[in-house]
DNA sequence: CTTCTTGTTACTGA
DNA sequence: ATCAGTAACAAGAA
């Protein structure tokens, strides 16, 4: 499940490796994961380059030849982006071993080819990521959708507790809000709220002043640590160096409902709420 | 076999 | 208007 740190690190990676470097080839293997039609697509790409990576949110933009014009590519659930070069894997997403050591596998739907024999494999095995050629118009258009981003020197907390103060949502919810603060998923939510000790059932609007300002810098503690650790996966996580370095064994409730608290003892439990799996402490989240 | 997993959007009802 | 909940999309794990 890529969120924001796992997106950032692939995006750092992508960074250093196919700027500027000329698309040679275009190999669509399955057409509805590409939102445009083939032709359209190919041919915005074919002798073009990434001349900067963009992310916003969840969202990669490519930039095509310094246009207004870009690829754009949401993960979703299990996206991949892996990067190779003389069968060396660089840049990893959801990323499976068994899998990404042996590309194109089943679960590659489309491969950009470069000038200089590197291959940028997408790879998603429950085929919801999105993979669209995108004017201006749209790029403004899903950037006015994000909410601010939790890295930049503008989120600050006066402006978060701007965006929280007239929200009645529980706090769950609030921070899985895209529109809101973006780039937020289901596991960095529930490590966010243990870290900063508030129950996820809480509404913004009986938080209080010291409660706002933990969950504040919770979410910039855990975004920032998460990106250290190259993100989190549950499947095997290959890191730029095809290393497992990650985020699993710092999670503190993602997943380990039934099991001890790490801070007071008592049991991890488990609910539904906002549509997702929840995982929290009554003993010591308030 | 059923249930669960999640990012996003769409829809319903309160 | 705001919010909560659910379905839908899909494939695989348990």
């Amino acid at each position: 499940m890529p969120e924001l740190p796992e997106v950032e690190t692939i995006v750092n990676d992508l960074k250093q490796k196919i700027i500027n470097k000329k698309i040679s080839k275009i190999n669509i293997r399955l057409q509805k994961i590409i939102k445009n039609k083939p032709n359209v697509f190919r041919s915005a790409l074919l002798n073009k380059s990434f001349s900067q990576i963009i992310r916003r949110g969840k969202y990669i933009f490519f930039q095509i030849n310094n246009s207004k014009k870009y690829l754009m590519i949401h993960l979703r659930m299990t996206g991949q982006l892996i990067y190779q070069k003389d069968n060396k894997i660089i840049a990893g997403g959801h990323s499976d071993r068994k899998n990404t050591l042996n590309l194109p596998n089943k679960q590659t739907h489309l491969i950009i080819y470069f000038q200089n024999g590197a291959q940028l494999f997408y790879n998603d095995q429950r085929q919801f990521g999105v993979v669209k050629i995108i004017d201006e118009i749209e790029f403004n258009l899903i950037d006015a959708r994000q909410g601010i981003e939790p890295l930049n020197k503008d989120f600050t907390f006066k402006q978060f507790e701007k965006i929280i103060q007239n929200k009645k949502k529980n706090i769950k919810a609030f921070l899985l809000d895209q529109k809101l603060v973006t780039g937020i998923g289901n596991i960095y939510t529930d490590e966010i709220l243990f870290d900063a000790g508030v129950n996820p059932h809480r509404r913004t609007n009986d938080l209080n002043q010291n409660e706002r300002k933990k969950i504040y810098l919770s979410i910039k503690k855990i975004i920032k640590k998460a990106i250290k650790y190259r993100g989190t996966t549950f499947n095997d996580y290959l890191d730029a160096q095809g290393n497992q370095g990650n985020f699993l064994n710092k999670l503190k409730v993602y997943g380990r409902d039934g099991e001890k608290c790490l801070r007071c003892g008592d049991i991890i439990l488990k609910t539904r709420l906002a549509g997702r799996g929840t995982r929290y402490c009554e003993g010591c989240q308030k």
